[in-house]
DNA sequence: TATGAATGAGTGTTCATTCAT
DNA sequence: GATGAATGAACACTCATTCAT
């Protein structure tokens, strides 16, 4: 049983990003058991509050982008960034502010999140770097340059149905903005 | 009666807008009334759901900045745009999330919010293109551009409590990128 | 509609009473406010919590407790506290219990229970003095005696249905053992 | 494989008896299963309902209690008597309660439950008519107000952290009341 | 036979909304 | 017009019980 275990417990995760993507943080844990397909009491015996379930949901989010800029290393170096902050926007918008659900009244972040995060920006930054040393991006940008543009497109994508021409032609400009002259 | 319940909306407005700040959608209807030194009732009555208090809240704050907009209108246009672009990042983190809120699942926004908004683009607009006119922007950005770092700046802000040298620095940076070269 | 009001708390708290005593500190707020006739909502209206729910009603047994005693006052001394300490076994099962329920981890009451409790305790402290006084009682029983001999008659009823004659019986042995010989 | 289940058994019926000591009725499942060491599903293969390990944890007890006052019928009469009130009274306090949770609405208890606790009754009684041949106690004492005494005095202890030299003095004073004179 | 994952009815509690005063 | 008491659907969460492995 211990797969079916796993899987339950992928399936959760699953539905809960789409539920919370949906509707925010304000989405039900029973809306989510529904489209798992599994009983209410299973959802909360693989995460005992809905904060976990939060919390999960992000960490399995921040891996993927993980795991996503390391496939890029051999890539073209400024095509794997671009396509790397392509997949930020396009799935960023609620799990950026699902970092700001997660935070307790002191403003501190569950470590294991933390962690996720932190692993995700270093891999962001090693991407950047790459590009740089291509001489594809200008030598003075930084991470918090690429994450607030992410964050810009990523809340302008959750604001309105964007169609994705405009998304890549915003994209566009901003690399543009960013590249070396 | 017409002047009490003039300033008795005013009240309520003003509470709204504390509450949904600190709290977000979730901020509850009975707290702003508390804040505002109203019954339930009154609030129902001015408001009779909780979208057209997030909406007239939304429209208020629209309303002020296009105010300011227009009252800058006369300064020095460098100084001009980065004092609108700074209180719209100071203010704008918890606004631009409303603007989430009210959207039904069609994704329309309402009539009222939407033309304030519109409103206030265009001041935006105007006082870009003073700015362009006077060589201290780019004459290739657009305010699609400075909406997208406005959000970036203020989605920053919302997710960890930011110094506002950092914040102020962060702007700099920014507003450099968008300088005339 | 204060009135109103005063009336539903009253009926709620009686309900209350009702509920806890057949089923304990299990006994739903739902199954409560349906036999007040009222809403859920207004249950907790008036109790923000279930604690301050089953401390109200401790407090208001208590409190019925202190102004029976205190209306026995001029009454003759023996017979009164005979009557205080049948009206103590016969309401009191549960109330004694809910007061363990009242505990916090750290063992202490809420104000408001601890207060109503000790007035009740020197009221029938008064009493007893008053019998001993009148030669009915032996001089060196105290009120935790007293005490003692309700806790044992009062859960020996809880435990099973007891026939009002045996339960007299029983208390008119515990009361001669009290009698001053 | 059957010395295996009857140790099991014993682990599940002694972890019962901590938890509803701890926490009362409400005391889970779970956490009985926790500290036997074994699973949840081996908890219900013993004991198919809540009620029945409820039950069996009396049962238990009373099996208990009867034993150690036949291994009492050697001593001295009186120190006898004294020493099994004292057993009653310090392991007594939630076993009391426990009888109130077992009754269903028709107010029987189930037959094992009953048998147990009469024999238990019968071995009281035996003790106490050997310490009344003996002269130690008054001959017009029945077990009812021995049981009387040990539930006022182990209810009194459930309700406070009460101090053991308290308690003995408590225990002192009744069986002085009880003593022939 | 033992396990523990799954289940879902039930619990305390919140909150937008209604309506009698 | 203003008030705040009442309402009940909805939510997060618990737990006795079942059942596939």
């Amino acid at each position: 049983m211990r797969a079916d275990a796993q899987a339950n417990r992928e399936r959760i995760l699953a539905a809960a990003e789409e539920v919370f993507s949906a509707a925010g943080e304000a989405g039900s844990t029973d809306e989510i058991a529904r489209r798992a397909g599994v009983g209410i009491g299973t959802v909360f015996r693989h995460f005992p509050a809905k904060q976990d379930l939060i919390e999960a949901t992000l960490v399995r989010h921040f891996e993927g982008l993980t795991a996503q800029a390391r496939a890029l290393a051999d890539s073209d170096p400024a095509a794997a960034l671009r396509e790397l902050i392509e997949a930020m926007v396009d799935t960023g918008a609620t799990k950026l502010l699902m970092i700001g659900w997660l935070r307790d009244t002191s403003g501190t972040l569950p470590d294991a999140a933390m962690r996720a995060s932190q692993q995700t920006r270093r891999a962001v930054g090693a991407l950047l770097r790459r590009a740089q040393a291509a001489d594809a991006i200008r030598p003075d940008v930084s991470v918090d340059e690429v994450y607030l543009l992410v964050r810009g497109l990523a809340l302008g994508a959750t604001q309105r149905p964007i169609k994705p021409a405009i998304q890549r032609k915003a994209l566009d400009i901003v690399l543009a903005g960013l590249a070396a002259s």
